[in-house]
DNA sequence: AGGATAGCCTGCGGGC
DNA sequence: TGCCCGCAGGCTATCC
């Protein structure tokens, strides 16, 4: 579900809700979806959360202790279905299945300041708990290519242009770059005019570049729209995003080009279904 | 190296 | 109304 622009997005609404709130305790209903040590203090039982940070798809949430002592730290990763959604003080979750974890916060001066919930259905996401920032960078981080929103990804591209892999397939390596998934692939393969199984080794430099220029202004405008919502995904106030407003191709198979009014083809590319158009891309 | 496949889960929409 | 099927935004393991 949730690809680096709806990661983005919490993480930026948790980055203005949460820092400076102390967890007051942690509440686990389902304990398999923790990986690593799974106890109160691990969970941030006790810490103030500090601003939250993210590469690609995942979310670090960062807890610090008494002064001098290093911040703990945790990765979130919501996979298809996951949600981490903010509540106020007595404020009940829309929906309240599928919760696994729950925290409860306070203000500095112990007030209630309600809670943060980690919600998913498919269980395909969970939380990987660190002893500090370090640790969890190396465990998860360190084997991920760069940020696909950060610095200009023509380098990147260009280490793989003797590959045979797909286009596509290339650019939902998180190791080749951190952050695409299944939708922003698509439109941004549309707006670079690349089809989508295309060999990198078959690609002109030029059009690596206007690929890498692609992938980070569909992502940024994504961001600017708060992410797409096709049906989990919610930011952490609950809101629905509103890229999928914007979509050139994703869940258009079949339907009309919005540049050429050419029918959107689609089939599957890199296991992944895939739409695009048969004209504007070549 | 990278393809294909299966698996981890639940929910939803379509067809009957 | 209900059942069965296929499919879904992610990622990993295994085999070839």
């Amino acid at each position: 579900m949730p690809e680096l622009p709806e990661v983005e997005t919490i993480r930026a609404e948790l980055a203005s809700t949460i820092v400076g709130l102390r967890v007051l305790n942690v509440d686990v209903r389902r304990a398999g979806v923790i990986r690593g040590r799974r106890d109160s203090a691990a969970l941030f039982e006790g810490l103030t959360l500090a601003t939250p940070r993210r590469h690609g798809k995942q979310l670090a949430l960062l807890g610090e202790g008494a002064a001098g002592s290093e911040p703990r730290a945790m990765v979130v990763h919501l996979g298809m279905s996951g949600q981490l959604l903010r509540l106020g003080p007595e404020e009940a979750p829309v929906r309240s299945d599928h919760i696994h974890v729950r925290w409860e916060l306070v203000d500095a001066r112990g007030r209630g300041a309600g809670s943060v919930i980690f919600r998913d259905p498919r269980r395909f996401g969970g939380i990987w708990t660190y002893d500090s920032f370090e640790q969890l960078y190396e465990a998860r981080w360190s084997g991920l290519g760069p940020d696909a929103a950060g610095e200009d990804l023509t380098p990147r591209l260009l280490e793989y242009r003797r590959s045979v892999r797909s286009v596509k397939a290339t650019m939902l390596d998180q190791q080749v770059m951190a952050g695409v998934g299944n939708i922003y692939a698509d439109e941004a393969l549309f707006e670079a005019g690349i089809r989508p199984q295309r060999s990198m080794r078959r690609l002109k430099p030029t059009e690596m570049g206007r690929l890498a220029a692609s992938i980070r202004a569909v992502l940024e405008r994504a961001i600017t729209a708060r992410g797409s919502t096709l049906r989990d995904y919610r930011t952490s106030g609950g809101e629905s995003g509103g890229f999928q407003m914007q979509h050139q191709v994703y869940g258009r198979g079949g339907l009309a080009c919005r540049r050429c009014g050419k029918a959107l083809r689609s089939g599957v590319v890199g296991q992944r279904s895939t739409v695009w158009c048969p004209l504007c891309q070549r």
